[in-house]
DNA sequence: GCTATTACTGATAATCAATGTCAACAAGGC
DNA sequence: GCCTTGTTGACATTGATTATCAGTAATAGC
């Protein structure tokens, strides 16, 4: 009921190559301008497929656009991620998770979900402000 | 530059009532039914500019949906909201703001920004999974 | 190999919160 | 009163995401 076709393994392939958050549409362009052949429609489903499968992380910017990601480690993690080039550095909160469930049972509160995101600039963002993106995605639509 | 009109003061005043998260669209309807006469723009607009202003803190819901919540400190803090009514404790994470700091730097990334949510059940929720919204929002449009 | 079944694709339309537009409107100063 | 300036609200628009649905691939049975 769920099968391995080119279109999915290339969003796969994609992912896998990339170090840096990416909006579905960031994807779909980057893939385009490679030589891939997919439809928006099904980026998007293969993300949404591969999120539920927790094969990927979702983060949603500060104005409501979805960013997807393969991370490293599969168990629960957070991010660090640079706002102007959504570069990404995985990292765990120890006492976090701890203080989440305590903070929660204390107030009578079930079923504790937590949202822990950092943002901020990287290195390479910093040292170069001008330059909009340094990863995959500064792709000006010249080398067409 | 900024007059305090009818339907500001309105939406002010309706905030305080309010322990619970809630929507632009939710918080016109709610004073459509109360009498006020005011436009969604309007809503929209007074949220935005008081959120702007620190006056009322915001919050994403999961499908990208702000929620705006007049609070009691006005110190940075954090929220344990309930999934189901938007009912809200403001509680501070002690730690987690050096540790965002922290972690922020050792990695080379400046102007640090953390995002720290809690979401649970609350216990009157939990307590009757029926009744969708004990707080001001399960007006179900039959009390015309 | 051939065909029926099933899942997948992608162009397009629909959704929906949020924002922009702009003529009518209120308030203040004169 | 009248002008200036900020406000309102109905409506149109945006933009990311999702739904549609006819056409296309892959699979299974024969
Ligand atoms: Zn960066
Ligand atoms: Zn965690
Ligand atoms: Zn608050
Ligand atoms: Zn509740």
């Amino acid at each position: 009921m769920q099968r391995m076709t080119r279109q999915r393994a290339a969003v796969s392939e994609t992912l896998d190559r990339l170090d840096e958050f990416r909006s579905a549409q960031q994807l779909h362009d980057l893939m385009r301008h490679e030589g891939d052949t997919i439809g928006l429609a099904t980026v998007y489903r293969t993300l949404q497929s591969l999120a539920d499968n927790g094969d990927v992380d979702v983060l949603r910017t500060e104005d409501g656009e979805s960013l997807y990601r393969r991370c490293e480690r599969s168990e629960h993690h957070h991010h660090l991620v640079c706002r102007s080039c959504g570069r990404a550095v995985e990292i765990d909160g120890p006492t976090v998770e701890a203080w989440a469930r305590s903070v929660g049972a204390s107030h009578g509160f079930t079923g504790i979900e937590h949202t822990v995101e950092l943002f901020g600039t990287c290195a390479a963002c910093a040292a170069v402000p001008s330059r909009p993106a340094p990863g995959p995605a500064n792709h000006r639509d010249g080398a067409a």
